[in-house]
Formats: structure tokens, C-alpha cells, sequence
DNA sequence: CCTACCGATCGGTAGG
DNA sequence: CCTACCGATCGGTAGG
């Protein structure tokens, strides 16, 4: 008797990771319990702890998971990282898509900054930091050229447009006050005009990007 | 015997909600008991439920409490609303001021808004909804007007303005990436740059505001 | 991967 | 405002 196994081709460990950063996301580590991920999963509650030694190991490997995802899709986002305008756009719609393509990462990375300040401290500094300075020094290059405002504080810009982006994606589809397409093309132009000097470039659709050929603009 | 008040000049229903403020700001509804909150009131657990009729209620009080706050901090806001680039200043200082004054309000209307996102819309409906809708009225009156960025849309900026500020404030003190003042001075910049087609008055402070005499600018 | 069970803690009540 | 206590649920273990 195979027992009550939901998705059969996908082993417990796997539905409980999937499971568990959805029961996190949303109710946040305090306000779940390993029988609700239990019952969801289709398990008794020590068989999670055969897979996870402890809850708090769960949380781990969810966290970690998700950094997984994230260290694999810092290379597309280097790549799209030069400088210049057209880079611009591809970075931060790079980053969009990180966060949009599954809100439970925006949602879990702002609970576990209320939630543990001091350890995500620490891993914001090891898996972000190192290219958000790589990214204010091509602000500041940009600066010295003259086509970006001269006043903004490259270090603090792009630390806000992170936290502003991330936010705004975990808040808006509990809120959503308006339309997701909307709320994004409104970010990506606030972060746009408080960094250029140039006025955007017409209506050339500035969001989601990757697609654009196009090289660097003038 | 009056038995162990810390605060002999405080009753135990203000400093309950002094103390449970702190304590589901800092570690959420679900992270914090009534026997923590007990614990550090000073007092018995079920005296706590003799003021508060169950932990529900008192979340529920806290968060009546900061509304209170809020609501006394409208009028100054409204104020100092009316349209154009010195009031923008002005709006944006004092909602920087509320939420500075005790980030406790910032972290709390953060972790309502994903723990219990239904009831948070109603509150921001019914609370903050009517006169950002204002201040949208008034951004659009400047976009006519020509000096405010005509591509800017007007509900959206309102609300992420509003989601940055808040999100900011209550991240910044827990990973403190950079000094306080810096990073409110580079966050209102950006909301600026990203409204007004004219650069920013030169290094005017466009911070904290209210002690500004001038009017209009031109 | 299960059943059975553990001590600790939870929010809340009785009764004064 | 307290002591004493409640049933329910918590994360986790024993043992297979």
C-alpha cells in the first residue's frame, strides 16, 4: 500500500520544501506548525523529522533553496550588468523576474529580515552585497560621465531600489491595490527617473527586458 | 502591598500596550506569548486578560492605539498638503516623521499587512486610502501643470511611495546598511527625482521639513 | 515512513 | 490583580 502519496512522481523531501515555503511565506515560522505542513503534505508529522532534524531545519533548507535559485540566476543578471542605460533595464527587469516568477521569495526574504535580522544581516552581505557594490560602482562611473544624476548616493540607491522592489512585490498581490503590470511599470520608472538625467527613452516598453538586442544608446 | 509596578505612575493597561508594541513589532503576533508580555509588564498572566479579554484583543489594541497616533498625525499631514513642490516636501516630512518617531509602526503595519492582508486592506482603505487618493489629485493638477513628470502615474506613485517609506524604515534598523539620516535623505531624493521634471532646488535640505517659511517656488 | 507518546508551553478560565 | 488549573497543541523522541 503505497499509502497517500499526492503527486507520486515527487518524493516527500521535494513536496515538503514546496509546501513549506508556501506555509512560510504566508503564515510565517511562528504561525506554522510541522502538523500543518504534515497534514498538507500527506505525512505523519515525524516523518518530516526523518528528512529535517528539526523545524528549524526546515527553515533552513527552505532558505536555502531559495538562495539556490537566486545564486542561479545571478549569472543572467551579471551578464545583462555592464553599464550604461540598456543594462539598466536589464538588471533590474532581471531582478523583477527573480522575485515575480515566485512572490513566496519576496515574501520570505522580508519575514525572515523582520524575523532574524542578525542572520539575514549576514547573508545579504555573503550573496548580495558583493555585486549591489559591484552595481553602485558602475552608478558612480555613470555619474562621472554625466548621465546620471549627480546627487544620488550610488550606495543607498541601490540598496533602496532592493528593498523597494522586493517590498512592493511581497505587498502588492496581498494588497493589490492595482493591477501587477501596472505596479511594475510605475516601480521601474520611479527607479529609472530618480537615476538618469535623461528623460526615459519614449514609450520603448522599459520593464521586464531580456529580450531587448538593442546595445548601448547614444 | 503594591507588589512590583516598574512604572508606578504608568496603570498596567499602558504599559501593557507599551510593552506588547515593542514585543509584536519585534517578534510578531505568533513569536510573542502573553507570558512574555506578562513577564515583562510586571504582572500575572491573567491580568493581562482581566484588561486585554484575550490576546486577540490585544492586538487588537495595539494596533487601535498606533491608528490613534496616526490619525492625530493627519491633520498636520493634510496641512501641509495642498499641491506643488514645497508641500510635496512637507507631506513626505511628516510621513517620514511618523514613521522615524517610533519604527515600531512601521515593522507593525509591515508584519499586519502579511499576516493578515484581508483586514490591512480594509484599514488602508478606510484609513490612509482617501487621502492618497488626494494627493494623487493633487499630482495629477502638477502634471497638467507641466512641472511634474507627465509619464509618472499618479496612484501608483502614491503607493509605492508609501510602501518604500514604510518598508524602508522598518528594514533599515534592522540591517542598517547605511546611517539613518543618509538613507532618508537618498530615499526622499529618489521620490523627488522621480515626480519633478526639475532637478532638486540646488542643496536646499529637502529632508524632514515643517520648519520651512518659503512658499511656492516659482 | 508509521504509531505512540513525551514534557513544555500555549491561550484562556475559575474563583476569589 | 492573584493562584491554581484547564484542554489543546507545540516540537521532538522511542522504537520499530
Amino acid at each position: 500500500m503505497p499509502a497517500r502519496a499526492r503527486k507520486p512522481d515527487e518524493d516527500v523531501r521535494t513536496r515538503t520544501l514546496r509546501v513549506a515555503t508556501r506555509m512560510l511565506a504566508e503564515r510565517g515560522f511562528d504561525g506554522t506548525s510541522l502538523q500543518d505542513v504534515a497534514d498538507e503534505v500527506g505525512v505523519a508529522k515525524p516523518s518530516l523529522l526523518y528528512h529535517f532534524p528539526s523545524k528549524e531545519a526546515l527553515r533552513a533548507a527552505v532558505f536555502a533553496q531559495m538562495l539556490g535559485h537566486w545564486n542561479v540566476a545571478l549569472p543572467r543578471i551579471l551578464r545583462a550588468a555592464t553599464s550604461g542605460e540598456d543594462q539598466f533595464d536589464g538588471v533590474l527587469g532581471e531582478m523583477i523576474r527573480f522575485f515575480s516568477e515566485d512572490p513566496d521569495r519576496a515574501t520570505l526574504v522580508l519575514r525572515e529580515v523582520l524575523d532574524r535580522p542578525r542572520e539575514m544581516a549576514r547573508v545579504i552581505k555573503r550573496h548580495m552585497k558583493p555585486w549591489l557594490d559591484s552595481v553602485a560602482g558602475y552608478i558612480r562611473k555613470g555619474q562621472a560621465q554625466g548621465h546620471l544624476h549627480p546627487d544620488a548616493d550610488a550606495e543607498a540607491y541601490v540598496s533602496h531600489v532592493t528593498t523597494f522592489l522586493i517590498s512592493t512585490i511581497a505587498v502588492q498581490r496581498l494588497l493589490a491595490p492595482l493591477p501587477d503590470a501596472q505596479s511594475v511599470r510605475e516601480l521601474v520608472r520611479m527607479a529609472r527617473a530618480s537615476l538618469f538625467r535623461t528623460p526615459p527613452p519614449a514609450a520603448t516598453k522599459p520593464a521586464p527586458a531580456r529580450k531587448s538586442t538593442a546595445r548601448k544608446k547614444a
